[in-house]
DNA sequence: ATGAAAGCGCTAACAG
DNA sequence: CTGTTAGCGCTTTCAT
């Protein structure tokens, strides 16, 4: 069939020569502006449907720059800790009538890198967690606005929402010492405790146990893979090394349960024999037995501070600087303790 | 401060003057072609970084045609069924190189109707769940890709990713009976229960009941909010109906743990006095005590498909239609039935 | 290796 | 109420 276009896209154009009226009057009906008359409308609209046609959303946003678009990195959605964060995001995004392009990372390295490069080619501003410093780098140096979750101090140059964990840290271990126990155990993510990695948890663990003068020492801190069953598979290994710890404190909630499960499958009573304390506050934690005491953080509000926090730096004069937000955690007290 | 020019985007033509060549060398350097003098990319890298150049997206998206973005539609991230299917079109989209915008309805009329009106505007194509027939029309009607998920009869015209709730119901029923319940409640989302939805799982239920004889008739279905608590809520109304109930088959996980927590606090032995089936396979449910027996939907799988399927329906020749895809349950048995 | 011209599809501003 | 004229900011030809 020689003769046939190759497929091309409906323009506006288009549907003005098919409707014998102007462009400008196709627009008027897309648009719904008043200045025009009913019936061009109905007929044009009408042509429109037929050639199925549909705006050009870059056109559109060439001419009117009101689209914002917020790029929203985590590290996956399946894992309990971000959908409470993607949450708060897309309320405030949406509260703004923002749109929020999500990003998952895995937390690896090149995932975060690639990220970083495609982000600043889409989006007008950016949110999100990064643990590599070279993506987050990337995106600064962008000029996109930036703004880094739980910053850790790897960037204190970007603007950022951070968790205030040390003060997360002690309320956990104070109400630890408080139930009387001294041989308290660190499981820790192994992912967060890579050299050349900030750890936060660890040194201030490892502070708090000098300070009171815990028997405790490194050893005590077994790290383990981000999940309930590397929670478990951790638990194995710090009985072996410390038969006779009488408490954890897990990197969260989900180690933390992991934990905790092996644990009690192994004969020891919950919080009888063994404490476990949770690091996140994860709706889970209430529905599992026993409910698990934790170290709650609002994710929502983390949510919703990001957004706060990249719309400043969006409307502050160039360069005057964003100052951090931080986030406090809050000790729940439930039956694992 | 007169003579301070009103704060305008910078532009690749602002840059090509301050660095004394033409728009189309700056061009080539930020896009990293080859034709040109290494020292003079340099030279224009270094002041558009200067002057804080970001090329616009729109001007870019209107003359390379190759960025795809996809609307991913979901009611609620806080739900742990969407971030499965969240991470399944995550994935799938991130191997097409798509961008993903998602958005949350809370199943709410007037969320949904929002959304259906901003996403044709905002995207290329569009996948998602949404219940009222109103929205889907709208998105449909916009001749935007449109994938529904679910759709639970709602829309035969529109492409979809069906589950098939017929089969899951009855290997639930199936399993329950042979366990040799006979006195089986069903406990309902109230949301999707209202008149005028489309219930498969209620029907379905009803059906099994009449073919197998079962003692059970419509006040043997009890609506429940849809949460742990909803759950909760619900077994006591249907214990206070019927108390001599051996087996009680949710609408979901959630509402499963929540019935199944309430009994047991009452007193009710798990399975032994009173069993308790879910629908959704979520994680959580291995996490419970018991382990919560289920139907388990592949939900990571279905979010897949539905890329897949709307990428089908953008390559497929005008009005082809594309023939729905369907996800199979299947019965995961532990320790609640 | 660099520049000039043309145009992507749309809307705002102004005429008529 | 409708049409005409200008761009929005960028990349793709095509010259040079």
């Amino acid at each position: 069939m020689p003769g046939t276009k190759k497929s091309r896209r409906v323009t506006i154009d288009d549907v003005a020569r098919s409707a014998g009226v102007s462009r400008q009057t196709v627009s008027r009906a897309i648009n719904d502006k008043g200045e025009i008359d009913p019936e061009t409308r109905r007929r044009v609209l009408q042509v429109a449907q037929e050639m199925g046609y549909r705006p050009s959303r870059f056109a559109r946003g060439m001419v009117r720059q009101d689209v914002t678009t917020l790029a929203l990195i985590i590290a996956d959605v399946l894992n309990p800790f971000f959908p409470e964060v993607v949450s708060g995001v897309l309320e405030a995004a949406d509260e703004r009538g923002w749109q929020v392009v999500v990003y998952a990372t895995g937390s690896e390295l090149d995932k975060e890198l690639a990220v970083a490069e495609s982000v600043p080619n889409h989006v007008d501003a950016c949110v999100g967690f990064l643990l590599h410093t070279g993506a987050i780098d990337k995106i600064a140096a962008s000029g996109i606005p930036f703004v880094l979750l739980d910053r850790g101090g790897r960037a204190p140059a970007v603007p950022g929402v951070d968790i205030d964990f040390a003060s997360g840290i002690r309320q956990g271990l104070d109400h630890l010492m408080e139930q009387g126990h001294r041989r308290i155990a660190m499981i820790d993510d192994h992912a967060h405790a890579r050299p050349g990695t900030h750890n936060a948890r660890r040194e201030l663990y490892l502070a708090f146990a000098a300070e009171h003068g815990l028997p405790v020492d490194e050893t005590w801190i077994q790290p383990a893979v981000n999940s309930v069953d590397g929670g478990a598979a951790a638990m194995d290994e710090l009985l072996a090394a410390h038969p006779d710890v009488t408490a954890v404190f897990a990197y969260n909630d989900h180690i933390a349960i992991g934990a905790m499960r092996r644990a009690m499958r192994l004969g020891l009573a919950v919080p009888g024999n063994c404490a476990f304390l949770g690091f996140d506050g994860l709706a889970i934690g209430e529905l599992v037995d026993p409910p698990l005491t934790t170290i709650h953080i609002d994710k929502r509000r983390l949510g919703h501070l990001a957004v706060d926090q990249v719309a400043a730096v969006m409307t502050a004069p160039q360069g005057s600087g964003v100052e951090a937000m931080t986030i406090d955690p809050r000790l729940v007290v439930r039956l694992s303790t």
